[in-house]
DNA sequence: TGATTATATAGCTAAATAGCTAAATAGTAA
DNA sequence: TTACTATTTAGCTATTTAGCTATATAATCA
């Protein structure tokens, strides 16, 4: 799994985008203004969401638009399940 | 979810080091052998995972033994797949 | 007590990160 | 072309982080 989508979910400004996006596509501007930080500063996060290919952003106009990469996202869960969930997690002593 | 699990499990080192305590309670020193890292290095992951609750260490003599608090993780995994997992992701166009 | 072992803490450096403002880029429209 | 809007990029600062070495702490044993 790559590191880089761990580094990207740790963030929780970018948790919450990630979560927006699950709701449907946005632009930046709409992205932004559900936050309190300056608009270059939650760009500079999507930015990080796309390097880590969370995200993926299209030009659609003078807009550009956002969407989730579910893919990632849930081959991101299903490592996490694979390497740290189930299993009989007994030994207590 | 506490931020601190997040930003813990963002290395891959603690990572690799929960792995491990999956397979049952290790000291310190076991656990530091299992990497290339310096001593004093290792046992700061290991406050790191402590500061976030996801594992617990008891004094034996000289050694002190780390084991998971699988609960915390558990509750991760599960807020995780809560707020990312599932749904009908289906907003491709 | 002193010596030894296991581990943590202190103190440092280099690199990464998140925030900001200001400037650049890209598209649209007059 | 100029003007306007949407967004990114540049450049800065402050903070956090991961690594190191050296030192401190804690338990055990002679």
């Amino acid at each position: 799994m790559n590191e880089s989508v761990f580094k990207a979910m740790s963030d929780s400004t970018r948790r919450k985008i990630i979560e927006l996006l699950k709701d449907g596509p946005k632009t930046a501007g709409e992205i932004a203004s559900h936050f309190s930080h300056a608009q270059p500063t939650v760009s500079r996060h999507l930015s990080v969401l796309k390097n880590a290919n969370l995200v993926v952003d299209q030009r659609e106009g003078t807009f550009i638009v956002y969407r989730l990469n579910t893919t990632i996202l849930q081959e991101w869960l299903a490592w996490l399940l694979e390497h740290f969930g189930g299993g009989d997690l007994d030994e207590k002593e």
